[in-house]
DNA sequence: CACGGACCGCGTGTCGACAATCGACTTCTT
DNA sequence: AAGAAGTCGATTGTCGACACGCGGTCCGTG
């Protein structure tokens, strides 16, 4: 599960250090993706996205093998790759493996009284609140990917954070694809200060009963009238 | 997840439906891994694989680059790939994730009231039986395997299949290490028999507890005197 | 002798061309 | 006209050659 880089922290270093060709063209795709341009079902050929990139074909074959193994698409054997068409089921599997991830994750961090105030999930937090307070969705968004990450990591547990990694894209993927509104920007904000506080009181059934509530708060989001394409 | 095709069941069709050679040599790879022909650290240099089977870099590019998604290999942009050091954390890591999720789908067959007696367990379960009676280590541990991944197949879900696929690839390389050794062949045959039992009869305490146990007996037979790399 | 920079070999990254496969369409046969 | 065989276009699979990054070596310099 060694995952590429992180491509969502452009540091400095990025534009001198040669990133290989691939991972540029698998982050192309991925946000074509999850932008829409790329809906389910689409076909990904590799020459014709090598010539719209002005590249050869062997990169891009590497970028679509990748995108594969994320699950957002699917790819055929001499027949060709498209984007992966995500059934009502698909999106109940990939919320219900987030759902025993993360409540593991929360077991863990409870069981080795890691300090979630001082640990990072403090600023993931404050900047939801802040976020729904001046009605920043995007950045809300942004902030709750990475509260729950940081949750996973606070876990200290490699595979579990790969494995999580891959449910996150999936999870974008479906909430791409039905454009998801939240309802009160204020409750979610408030849901993972509740989080927080139940880990820092050491609460473990709490803990576990909100993470649960909020992950499956998640998932009905995403399927309120889901049709499967 | 999507997963190359089962390539433990060689049926007549291979013969003449060409399998990709990447395929193939992935297999060749991962075998030789498994084997110990190819230790922990040692190089995976694509041109001279390539040379050796004589055939091009290409193909064995993508079987690399298949067999780090599985974890089996360490690959580093410019620099190469290796066959992966595996320290004790990260034999500590599979089997957690492995407790957690063969409970989960534990939870899920006792839940949905699936007959487990009659849907594959049942072959599965007397084929250790037999197995353990004739002394047949070989055969014990493929049907130790047949039987929690059919255990798996049982909850119907998709996504966990593709992961505990994933982690039972990882822990075939760590047992393959140790060489390790099964105390007591019949023990293990009733350890199953007893699982089996207990989720036929709904009892659900005891079917976590017992399959828990079992996981941690087996991560305890690797992890007996492991030596980090 | 320590240190810094140019050089060089190794291996991966990328390229353009050719081969194999698949599915659909066409055509031949009865 | 129906069915089977053959053909064709589109796309992936494989190949060999060249480009580039990386790390170690060797040399010059202070």
């Amino acid at each position: 599960m060694t995952h590429a880089g992180d491509r969502s922290r452009p540091s400095l270093l990025d534009a001198i250090h040669h990133e290989p060709l691939r991972e540029r063209v698998a982050a192309v795709i991925r946000e074509a993706i999850f932008d829409g341009s790329l809906h389910p079902g689409a076909p990904l050929v590799e020459k014709t996205i090598a010539e719209d990139l002005q590249i050869s074909r062997a990169p891009v074959r590497e970028a679509i093998r990748m995108l594969a193994t994320e699950g957002l698409v699917d790819s055929v054997s001499y027949k060709g790759s498209t984007v992966r068409r995500l059934s009502e089921r698909d999106v109940q599997e990939v919320y219900a493996m987030r759902r025993l991830l993360e409540r593991y994750a929360v077991r863990q961090v409870i069981e080795r009284g890691v300090d979630v105030s001082r640990d990072g999930l403090e600023g993931a937090t404050s900047a939801m609140e802040e976020a729904a307070a001046s009605g920043d969705i995007a950045t809300l968004n942004e902030a709750d990917e990475r509260f729950h990450r940081q949750l996973i990591e606070l876990a200290d547990h490699e595979l579990l954070l790969g494995m999580w990694t891959l449910l996150a894209l999936r999870a974008r993927h479906a909430i791409a694809l039905r454009n998801v509104q939240i309802g009160d920007p204020a409750a979610v904000a408030a849901n993972h200060r509740a989080i927080v506080d139940a880990i820092a009181a050491g609460d473990l059934e709490r803990s576990l009963d909100l993470v649960s509530e909020h992950i499956d708060s998640g998932a009905q989001l995403v399927l309120d009238d889901w049709q499967d394409d």
